[in-house]
DNA sequence: GAATCCATGTAGCAGTTGCTACATTCATAT
DNA sequence: ATATGAATGTAGCAACTGCTACATGGATTC
């Protein structure tokens, strides 16, 4: 017999595995409870209910990608806004990043559908974002850091829209293109 | 009694209107059947199945939005990328065209989980964001305006994101500050 | 006036959903 | 050894899902 901390914890990194590779669509929990080798009756003996259970797993994905995030730029570090747009675009299009992306799309979306407990997982990855892009930016002025880093953040989520509708090719080609998005014509 | 044609639009218009209220979370066959005031049993009388109910009421938004946004920018009229990302921003942030934006974002979700029909209806709408930004977009090299156009539609997407996780004020603000974008520190 | 057919209502099926009541095993504390 | 409580299994409920079989009304056609 094991713990029931310790299987928590077990099932959390089952979970999130699951979640990268399928998204969530298919989310039920007997599904998630195949996917983490226990029977869905356990799932809800080591979580309070299906919202906990997303929740803890979103909560373990997020941290994972801020991992990933965190190697893009030095601590300290601060860029203008197109070379940094320019640096989070190709992190972002990068294979390994690209299913925290298509799991961000998908979060963001079911959060826009007031769907428990997507709204609140969804704006503290939302700011954690923004915090990050506004810690590099070289921008004075703190208001328009703000919008900027918004907008930069917008720029980036976006490519995700793309690799979802028209695949990772041109998502990646236009995070190339950013360079030409300053140059006149 | 009516004839099935009519019928069939004018549930059509209805369900359109609802997915734009409530998104694609409450859409089963009787939740749209209530909003389209007929009963569910009719719903699948004037279409196959639900993949068809949903299919025809994406299409009838999906033309609803591009007439919306081809009167962003005069017809012929041809921009450098960072102009043209700002009227499309400016177009985008707009109160009447937020409730599509925030629905695209859940059709491109469902999509990236394959969730029939919307794998279809978002390439098919994305296709046109891409040709339409194209079109406007004042760059010679064919590779590179296609690029472009995509971080473009990209960047206009990602501030439906940000519209969802923090607001609209936010979001405005996002797309104010696209001119900073280009400008040195 | 009978036959036909389209539009609509009623009822329900089989599968899935989140969740729970109950029973059981097993380890530890006394 | 026995009692207690934590970990796990079995079974199932009630609600909802997409969808369908069947019946009925009213208009149209012959």
């Amino acid at each position: 017999m094991v713990s029931r901390e310790e299987q928590r914890a077990r099932v959390e990194a089952a979970l999130a595995a699951h979640l990268l590779d399928h998204g969530l669509a298919q989310t039920s929990l007997r599904e998630l409870a195949r996917a983490a080798a226990v029977s869905d009756r356990m799932l809800l003996y080591y979580f309070a209910d299906k919202a906990e259970v997303l929740g803890c797993a979103a909560q373990r994905i997020a941290a994972d990608l801020a991992g990933h995030i965190g190697e893009a730029v030095g601590e300290g570090e601060r860029l203008a806004p197109l070379a940094l747009l320019e640096r989070a675009g190709a992190l972002v299009t990068r294979a390994e990043i690209r299913p925290y992306m298509r799991l961000w799309v998908q979060m963001i979306a079911a959060a826009g559908g007031g769907e428990a407990p997507f709204p609140a997982i969804a704006e503290a990855m939302l700011a954690g974002f923004l915090a990050w892009v506004e810690a590099h930016l070289a921008i004075d002025e703190a208001a328009d850091r703000q919008a900027v880093a918004a907008m930069i953040v917008a720029a980036v989520d976006g490519l995700a829209i793309i690799d979802i509708g028209r695949g990772p090719d041109l998502a990646a080609r236009a995070a190339r293109a950013i360079s030409h998005l300053g140059r006149p014509r």
